[in-house]
DNA sequence: GACCAGGCACATC
DNA sequence: GATGTGCATGGT
């Protein structure tokens, strides 16, 4: 997916660019259904995705990666199955309460969740205790293919760190940022954000100086 | 053994 | 609004 638009800010096209040149397309999300990807993208919150994988496993192991198998499990069970990724028992609450949504509000339905208008989804998910902007738009990009352009931790320190938008900047400024500078493609946001994560896994951004990063004299 | 990872809610000031 | 804390496993 290239660029073909002029965007106000060329920085984001130059990093944008690069990256792809660099690491090349990323085929994310890694999820096979778009109940997956939801489920993950509750699952990864503050948690490396090799954790996840091992909580997915189980899942499917389970057979219970399905909007009603999750629902008809209890709390306990659930917390036991996704062990691995870390904070079980917030994220069995989480996913919990991400499937009364769906239930109460969708029939259950993915697909019947995808024709929701996409602003009032993404109100829609914020109302569910844990999750927040970043999953919601990764639910929102990755499940459905909605242009929402996903802002995490790497995201911030890429931008900070090379001074393009101030420290104190928020999650919704961020995005904002994003939105008003790139074209509005679902394949661009989504790669985008796969190759912001993939180039924050390869080099530290902590240290003063990140020898080799593609974006070093960006 | 310390540090980190694809956040979020909540308490406190 | 800003800042601090709890939540927890597994890899480096």
């Amino acid at each position: 997916m290239k660029i073909k638009y002029k965007t106000r800010d060329p920085r984001l096209k130059r990093i944008y660019k690069r990256l792809y040149k660099c690491f090349g397309p990323q085929g994310w999300w890694p999820g096979e259904t778009p109940f997956e990807v939801a489920v993950g993208a509750i699952l990864t919150q503050n948690t490396a995705w090799s954790n996840v994988t091992k909580a997915i496993k189980n899942l499917k192991d389970a057979r219970c990666l399905s909007p009603n198998h999750l629902w008809s499990i209890n709390k306990l069970k659930l917390s036991e199955l996704i062990r691995p990724s870390g904070y079980f028992n917030i994220k069995a609450e989480r996913l919990k309460s991400f499937l009364a949504l769906l239930h109460k509000r969708y029939k259950g339905s993915m697909n019947t969740m995808r024709k929701e208008d996409p602003l009032i989804l993404r109100e829609r998910l914020l109302e569910v205790k844990g999750i927040g902007p970043e999953t919601a738009d990764s639910i929102l990009l990755y499940a459905f293919n909605h242009p929402a352009f996903v802002v995490d931790a790497y995201t911030k320190r890429i931008l900070f760190r090379h001074k393009i938008l101030p420290e104190k900047s928020r999650y919704e400024d961020i995005q904002e940022f994003f939105h008003r500078n790139l074209p509005h493609y679902p394949a661009l946001f989504n790669e985008f954000h796969a190759l912001i994560v993939k180039v924050g896994k390869e080099y530290c951004w902590r240290r003063p100086r990140c020898r080799g990063c593609p974006l070093e004299d960006i």
